[in-house]
DNA sequence: TATTAAATAGTAGTAATACTATCATAATAA
DNA sequence: TTATTATGATAGTATTACTACTATTTAATA
């Protein structure tokens, strides 16, 4: 029940779309589930092909390797920030609170309700909390990005750079703050719940409400704008 | 010729000190050439072992796995900016220079000629900048945390921390900050070299002074202090 | 409804990885 | 000189990351 949304991702991505078919969205569901729970590198499609109830060689016909089915499942993500981030401005014509609704979006995102149901938007979360960096830390960047596999995120950092730009136009850095805050967003978790000492907010259970808080609070101190 | 400083390191990263041996320093050595060129996922202690004319076996006695020596790798490389930091800020007594100096350390730890003769500290440089969150981004993270495997990001992290509440004692996120520099300090190098978008820094060949002079504006805008 | 095409399953095999174990030999220290 | 320690040499195992090929099921179309 309930329509799927389906996004239309880079073809770079797979050999055959996985969210078009019965196999390709199981794949995508129990990857998830199985990333999440044994970590990248001990993710393996073998395990995910018994997990499944299939074979590898059928996983290998939508994905060419794990590292490619890792992009992906991190471009959906942002692909879903991007659509989130874009309904959730809908009506505001502030740009400081469009700031702030960007912020909320993408603190909050996998918090929304519309997601397909063969996708866990809190375990996908988790996965790009921690395995995202590994997804572009590789020799293959220059190729990939080339490509156009990174194109989700630089287009969510140029909506933030088009915000800062609005808001203050003399603010010297705004790609720079723009990566920053997204790789807070993740990393700020990250050590919430691993590294402590490396943060100053809690996270608890799916509030992020401090995340928020911080994200803004740094935004608004570098473009020079007084919080209310 | 010259005096090879060597580092007391947590001894969970080794099963033997790779520092106090012919054979250990040129693993340290060789690895780091060679991590660089493959990047990490493609280096393997098989390649290494012929690299250096040893063995895989002789490897394995002194690093338990390739995490491990990845892991040891960027703990040196931390130890040595701890090192820097400290004998750097010596004789500096205004708190705001001390956090400049601690700054231009951490950004150009890797033209310091005093490192040992088998570290090549610009490519070391270089992978950290691409491999150190796979360091710490594993299932291990909790257990690795608990030995003590990443206390000199740790205490990195606080002795920036311990500046920030020098300069200004009501700034509501000193950790948040310290974490976030320290990263700054690598992925906008990263992305310079090969996400440009994702940034408004250049760095030419080993010339940080963008990344510094951007570190030290976001440091003193968040710390409320009004640059010079 | 029969025919065809597409999707999936099944099986097998290969080169490489990530180790472990054992024994021999060379270097060093007591 | 004798132990001890470090390294080398060789071999072996389970698993990974694939590729190739064939058989069967499912869906689309005539």
């Amino acid at each position: 029940m309930g329509v799927d949304v389906q996004l239309g991702l880079n073809k770079g991505l797979f050999h055959r779309d996985p969210q078009e078919t019965t196999l390709g969205k199981k794949i995508i569901e129990s990857s998830i589930i199985l990333i999440e729970d044994l970590g990248f590198e001990d993710f393996t499609f073998r395990k995910l092909a018994k997990e499944i109830g299939s074979t590898e060689a059928s996983i290998y016909r939508y994905f060419e390797n794990k590292h490619l089915l890792l992009v992906f499942l991190i471009s959906w993500y942002n692909e879903w920030v991007n659509y989130l981030l874009e309904i959730n401005s809908r009506n505001i014509f502030d740009s400081i609170s469009k700031l702030e609704t960007a912020i909320d979006s993408i603190a909050d995102a996998s918090l929304d309700l519309y997601t397909p149901s063969y996708i866990n938007m809190q375990l996908l979360h988790h996965i790009v909390i921690t395995e995202s960096t590994k997804a572009y830390h590789t020799k293959r960047v220059d190729k990939e990005n080339q490509e156009g596999l990174f194109l989700p995120v630089k287009i969510l950092a140029e909506k933030l750079v088009a915000l800062f730009e609005e808001i203050n136009p003399d603010y010297p850095y705004p790609r720079l703050l723009a990566s920053t805050l997204l790789e807070m967003a993740n990393s700020q978790v990250f050590y919430a719940q691993h590294l402590k000492r490396l943060t100053d907010i809690e996270v608890e259970k799916e509030d992020y409400s401090q995340l928020k808080r911080a994200m803004k609070h740094t935004a608004f101190k570098l473009l020079g704008i007084e919080e209310m």
